[in-house]
RNA sequence: GCCGCUAUCGUCUAGGGGUUAGGACGGGUGGUUCUCAGCCACCAAACCGGGGUUCGAAUCCCCGUAGCGGUACCA
């Protein structure tokens, strides 16, 4: 494998705006700006929106919004439909030196080539028929009214590929066509404005997914012919869905849209540590890197070749990790506006110490910073529903069972009223006194209370919610579970 | 069809001519506990197939097979 060549690393990561950042994309760019910051290079964004048609602004700003959010920073940036008069003069270039030619065919005729190649076994459909037109033939299109296209010619040499991950090949002119360069409306292609971009910001290493693989002997055909300097290549292995096939926008919708998880309240960290995961490793004992030892880290060398599947439970894990590690205060914050958007709570926040209690009480119990929602919304209102099944297993299902519950439920308000001091310990000792004294279960005498509190069966510590609720809002709730299950 | 790429537990992967093939996620079992989560302990789980080379192949080579990517006047 190649070392890294000695000059500054400039790379960069060139999306083309006609969707939102997906889940690829955003590996695509991290590698590249670890790449870069690891050589103390240069990370650059440039925005390959050739494609006028598909090309929208909004989706721009999303691909903006997702990189900042990650915190994958830019050092420079471009877009490239402000550089057209760059690649007109490339073109030029080409035609005059007689790389490049017009050429005129039809979609209808292009299609019955195409059908005509694939039924002939033929590795290539474009034949290449417009090369060497005579003047009173292309008089005539003109005549027509058709508007050429320009085409690329390949050369009859083989072409040898270089590949950072991949390793070298040569590959057979005769496997490549006549690639078009420029459409007939006049706007450059793909192939052609990235090569040249490449070429002009001094890009030394192109650090991109491998379904660019097949482009790659184009542009460098194109960049030979002027006289370009090529940049070394990495073709990083796709990010799989669960059934092996491509992460793409088109068959997996928002599920691969970064701004989707940023929603769902996963934290860039997470994102950032799952996605650098995905064909990249360190070692046999390391799976939580922060990013500045990914930094640190990272290097091409240890990237696969075999695609990754994306594995949800995976960056659900490494996201409650990473809730798990900020400090209540940090995890609060972070929770706030899930609970606002939520309507749990408004713009005012309130009693900012309560909620970091509730944040407290919930302890590690987020994967997701969008779960505080469910698992605390009982504090905020008691409209909630006594879960069936809870009642069923822990109020009773027998009219006899029931009634040992409500008494259970009276006791143990009357204790909770008569208390001294409404803090945990001294509840938490009443209550014991009670169960203790009276020969009932722990559990049995918890699970009533918390289901009368909560509605659920499950949550955090009992003594934290009764506090945190206060004694007025206990000593109404438990009336009313009582009636409930009259 | 054609061109190309790839192949270790379900998943992400480490390793790599001689290992009990390691870790993590997920799964399972047990423990702790007022529930859940967590934590702790333990368990199941893999080198695609066939030929070579070799004393020895999961590892190197070849051939298959399978999967995937590309096959646009998209990127």
């Amino acid at each position: 494998m190649k070392k890294v060549a000695p000059e500054t690393v400039r790379v960069r990561m060139a999306p083309s705006p006609t969707g939102y950042l997906h889940i690829g994309g955003a590996r695509t760019a991290l590698f590249n700006y670890l790449f870069a910051k690891h050589h103390n290079g240069t990370f650059i964004l440039r925005i390959d929106d050739t494609d006028t048609a598909r090309s929208t602004d909004a989706s721009m700003q999303e691909i903006y919004d997702s990189l900042k959010w990650l915190s994958i920073n830019w050092d420079e940036q471009y877009i490239q439909s402000e550089r057209r008069n760059i690649y007109d003069r490339y073109v030029s270039q080409l035609l005059e030196s007689g790389n490049a030619y017009h050429c005129y065919c039809t979609p209808e005729e292009l299609e019955e080539i195409r059908k005509q190649a694939r039924a002939n076994k033929q590795t290539r459909s474009y034949d290449g028929r417009y090369r060497d037109l005579t003047p009173e033939a292309v008089q005539r299109f003109v005549a027509e009214g058709r508007k050429p296209t320009v085409r690329i010619k390949i050369p009859d040499t083989p072409i040898r590929v270089d590949d950072l991950i991949l390793g070298s090949r040569n590959i057979d002119p005769a496997t490549l066509e006549d690639e078009v360069i420029v459409r007939s409306n006049g706007m450059p292609n793909y192939n052609l404005t990235s090569i040249i971009d490449d070429a002009e910001m001094q890009i030394t290493h192109v650090i991109r997914g491998t379904e660019h693989l097949n482009n790659t002997p184009k542009q460098i055909v194109i960049a030979n012919a002027l006289g370009l300097k090529v940049p070394q290549f990495a073709h990083i292995p796709l990010v799989l869905d669960s059934g092996g096939r491509k992460m793409s926008k088109r068959h997996h919708g928002d599920l691969v849209a970064v701004n989707r998880y940023r929603e769902q309240g996963y934290l860039p960290e997470a994102m950032l540590n799952f996605v650098v995961r995905l064909g990249w490793s360190y070692d046999d004992k390391q799976e939580i890197f922060s990013v500045d030892e990914l930094i640190e880290k990272f290097d091409l060398e240890r990237v696969g070749k075999s695609g990754s599947v994306f594995d949800i439970k995976k960056l659900e894990w490494l996201n409650s990790h990473y809730i798990n590690q900020l400090d209540s205060a940090a995890r609060t914050d972070a929770v706030i506006p899930f609970w606002q958007e939520a309507g749990l709570l408004n713009n005012s926040i309130g009693d900012r110490d309560w909620l970091e209690g509730i944040v407290e009480a919930v302890g590690e119990r987020l994967t997701t910073l969008q779960d505080i929602v469910p698992q605390t919304s009982y504090f905020f209102t008691d409209a909630f529903e006594y879960e069936p099944k809870a009642v069923k297993k822990w109020w009773g299902n027998s009219e006899e069972k029931r009634e040992r519950t409500r008494e259970i439920l009276t006791n143990i308000s009357q204790i909770l009223e008569e208390i001294p001091t409404f803090d945990i310990e001294t509840i938490e000792a009443a209550i014991w006194k009670y169960t203790d004294e009276k020969d009932i279960k722990r559990v049995a005498a918890m699970q009533a209370l918390r289901i009368a509190l909560t509605g659920a069966s499950f949550g955090p510590s009992l003594f934290d919610i009764v506090v945190l609720l206060g004694k007025d809002e206990v000593l109404k709730r438990i009336p009313k579970a009582i009636e409930h299950l009259t």
